[in-house]
DNA sequence: GCGATGCATAGAATATACTCTATAGTAGAC
DNA sequence: GTCTACTATAGAGTATATTCTATGCATCGC
């Protein structure tokens, strides 16, 4: 048997003559003429070079060849009957798979939105690839991830970007520093205090850094973690000060204190960026899609900056 | 997606592709050229209208929707090799089915036949219609079998047939019969007693009475009874004399005689017809070759009128 | 940067598939 | 036996598949 010029319409035309036992009620069936199913019947025929139906009593049943493959048939159009289903599912955003690639400090964040989207879609696999902000950017150059996340975006040349949430950096003090309860506080008057701060390449950090050389400050002696959690136990350990994400200290932080800085909080957003030159799989799609919808129900509305809709838009308009 | 222009041909291709993650590699072993495999990997592409694949670290790695289909096309190729794995068997005698239709006196040869031919081909279902002669060739005119055993065989202008079995009628009478112990009996002497006979349409009726005709005889009293068996047994206990096959006779039988008749047994074979208008399946072809070659072993030997093989080479000369 | 390798596209030739109309042969129904 | 419904075949036109060569373009390693 020659299985190279078997065509899946083939399978589907014999199936037709198989079901109603008729070449003419195959024909009306599938809109065609009978003298076309004769001879698509002739060529399946010959591909398999073995009888396949035999009319008995009036009626055109198969032989066992013709059993066999009318089985055979059933299931393979059966299986691509199932292929369009999972596409179908795909495209939906309803299956599939995507990973997206965090900043550090939105790992606090990103699993209140991914939590809620993970129970309607349970069928989406997401892998998450958190590090700081050089090894994101790093990732981000290799194109290994569908969606990033980072506060302020590399060269938007080969990337779409949209806002979804505010990220206040604040600095934070032990409750029981000497300057915790005035109203008003310097910058100036705390570079002589010991900070800690994150490693070099750390997105925190070089916010921090460019916002000091903005207002032409710089530090003293400082103490490096490479680690958020590590700092905020840190500074509540009395061991300094620190400028951290808002999103880092948790709900309740009695040990620490927010300073009122003059400038602060630095305001920056967390933004999600979509390659341009690779593919969106319809699953991340979908995430945004479920972002930008469920947004406020997720974080407090206080952080929401949801630009979703606008960076969908553009998306769509370039595909 | 369109279902209707996928050939089996575009998902082997595919395949390869897949398999070795390279278009160059899988067109050199399809032994086509790269561009050709390049094109159907479009053609493919067009009509599942999804990215299938996609190239990360120097090799082609499917896509989620490319993965699927990869899965679906094995399954799918996988289903039409069992298919030809099937077809080979069938061809080879080796699966499939038939049956047989079989003279009621013929029932207690068969078997014979049937037992080991089944254990050596295990797969092939066999079906026995077993009737008087009447009922077989109502079967055979509406050719409702693929095999017919008869004696004496209907017209063979559709059909052709090979004798294998001698099949010779006997006059049996209960042990205590007076002419038990009688070298040589003339029918004459012996119309005048009582005769159990097989109903009308009966092979062995039809030729005890074409038999007495031929001889200028004709029976007296007469009792009718539908079954081999019946007739044995009542023979055996008294009730009259009858003709019956000698193969309905058990090897050991105390209670029954054989007449030593003059121009007994009425000789006659049992031939294995096949119809030239019907398809022979090839399980049945099988199974004549297997009969053919191994009639000695299943049979007693001075039953055997072997003529199987000029049968077959006959049917293989009109196929 | 430059060559090697691999993929995509264009263009073209051939084969096959797909479908039709017209017609002939077949087998069951009354 | 004739009629009818069904199937098969012939002939033909269009569309599509299949395959090639030639060429351009991208990427990777050195």
């Amino acid at each position: 048997m020659n299985v190279r010029h078997l065509t899946f319409r083939l399978l589907q035309v014999y199936v037709a003559v198989v079901r109603s036992g008729s070449v003419s009620e195959a024909a009306r069936q599938l809109h065609l003429t009978q003298p076309t199913v004769s001879q698509q019947l002739k060529r399946l025929h010959e591909a398999v070079e073995e009888p396949l139906l035999q009319t008995s009593r009036g009626r055109l049943s198969p032989t066992e060849a013709g059993r066999e493959l009318y089985r055979a048939s059933r299931e393979v159009l059966g299986r691509f009957d199932d292929f369009e289903d999972y596409l179908t599912a795909l495209r939906g955003g309803e299956r599939g798979r995507f990973s997206i690639a965090l900043v550090n400090t939105a790992q606090y964040v990103l699993p209140r939105l991914l939590g809620p989207y993970s129970q309607v879609f349970p069928d989406v696999e997401v892998t998450l690839h958190i590090g700081n902000r050089r090894q994101m950017l790093t990732r981000f150059e290799r194109q290994d991830d569908d969606l990033y996340v980072f506060s302020h975006p590399p060269s938007l040349a080969h990337a779409l970007a949209g806002r979804f949430l505010r990220n206040p950096l604040v600095v934070i003090a032990p409750h029981e520093h000497p300057l915790a309860s005035r109203e008003r506080i310097a910058m100036s008057e705390l570079v002589g205090e010991r900070f800690l701060l994150r490693e070099p390449g750390s997105a925190t950090r070089m916010m921090f850094e460019s916002w000091l050389q903005e207002h032409g400050l710089s530090l003293g002696p400082t103490l490096q973690m490479a680690s958020n959690e590590a700092i905020r136990v840190g500074v509540a350990a009395g061991m300094g000060l620190a400028v951290l994400s808002e999103h880092v200290l948790p709900p309740e932080h009695s040990d620490l204190v927010i300073l009122p800085v003059t400038d602060f909080p630095i305001e920056s957003h967390w933004q999600f960026i979509i390659r341009r030159d690779r593919r969106l799989p319809h699953a991340a799609h979908g995430f945004l899609r479920f972002a930008s919808g469920h947004l406020d129900e997720c974080v407090p509305p206080r952080f929401v900056a949801n630009e979703l809709e606008r960076l969908l838009t553009a998306w769509e308009l370039i595909h």
